[in-house]
DNA sequence: GTCTATACGAGGATAGAC
DNA sequence: GTCTATCCTCGTATAGAC
């Protein structure tokens, strides 16, 4: 990509990620990059354009952050619940260190009622995705004989996920006013070993 | 308050929920009443007066949702955990039954980081209120024998509420365009059970 | 309290020179 | 690709008649 279109992007980015896409100007964006208003549609046919590109990066982060499927038999073979939740943790923390994707969640937040894109993309895409391997990933660990076959897949996906989707949340606006975040971070280790007790055979 | 004053401040609370506050422009809140852009500054001093107002509002409406913790102690001696946790999802079911609460709660989200005040109101208020209340309620329980002392109280206040705030989140926003909810009410019962049959002694 | 009229800056977007 | 200049609508807000 054209470097002062990535210019551009991340400005956007940035200043939606706090105003919201009706709360910034193509002058303030311009203004972040330094360049006129009439340059940045050289780049990008009109403000909307704009937004797509950045839901479209959203999808690509997220697509990234996924196990492929043929690979997860085996790490599931070579590791217990409670290691797999952790290395999961892990591997998100890794992916919300990165400034942008932090803004790009604070974007869908946003933008979920007012656009209809982003909806999609949070309900059925981020939610649904993750679910979805969730409930294969327990349903494997309970074939496997490494989680106790009482509850439904699907129940453990949520009772595992939901709560992480709150304090995800609840992280990033504490982030947001660079307020102290360990108490938080405590309450998601603290849930992964509660969560672990409960499901171990 | 004022007729005309009421009739601004629900136009408001609609549109601010569907399109945010930077999305809507007082010609089309006064549009909405159908009354001139100028009649409305004889309520309001200017558009960020009726943000406050709204968030005023909810704040009022939630301190209406809680228990009075006078009364608690006889509630609980009076039910079991199950019984309790059903009674107040009942009773939440009822209160975001009203349309102007589940819009309100759409501001919030869509505010939240935008603007600081509803960001307090969401983490501190909101957040805050309802974990101390629910820590509090299990403390009780624990004493009273009726749930296991397994686990630290605050604990079991997360793994009970913050499964719900995501839901009610997926809740409303597949309302919100009017998809179907049973899927995402069955799975709140669900949790319900799952977190009680965990709990119970 | 509501209206008409008006101010005036901010908003997205384009034409055309370089 | 970027600039200057410009368009025209929308946005918040006020003055003053009724």
């Amino acid at each position: 990509m054209n470097p002062t279109k990535e210019k551009i992007l991340h400005a956007a980015i940035d200043l939606f990620s706090r105003n919201g896409f009706t709360g910034v100007s193509i002058r303030e964006i311009t203004k972040a990059v330094g360049i006129k208003e009439s340059s940045l549609y050289n780049h990008f046919a009109n403000k909307d354009e704009i937004l797509e590109t950045i839901l479209d990066l959203f999808r690509a982060e997220f697509n990234n952050t996924l196990v492929p499927p043929e690979i997860l038999d085996q790490i599931l073979d070579q590791t217990d619940v409670g290691s797999f939740l952790i290395r999961g943790f892990e591997k998100y923390k890794e992916h919300i260190r990165n400034p942008m994707i932090e803004q790009l969640w604070r974007i869908l937040q946003i933008e979920q009622y007012r656009d209809p894109r982003a909806r999609t993309l949070m309900l059925d895409f981020l939610i649904g995705h993750t679910m979805e391997f969730l409930t294969l990933v327990f349903t494997k660990f309970i074939e496997k004989g490494k989680v106790r076959p009482d509850w439904d897949p699907e129940l453990l996906a949520i009772e595992y996920q939901y709560p992480m989707f709150t304090m995800v949340s609840e992280f990033n606006m504490l982030k947001f006013d660079n307020r102290d975040t360990t108490a938080i971070e405590q309450r998601m280790a603290q849930h992964i070993q509660f969560f672990v007790k409960i499901v171990q055979p």
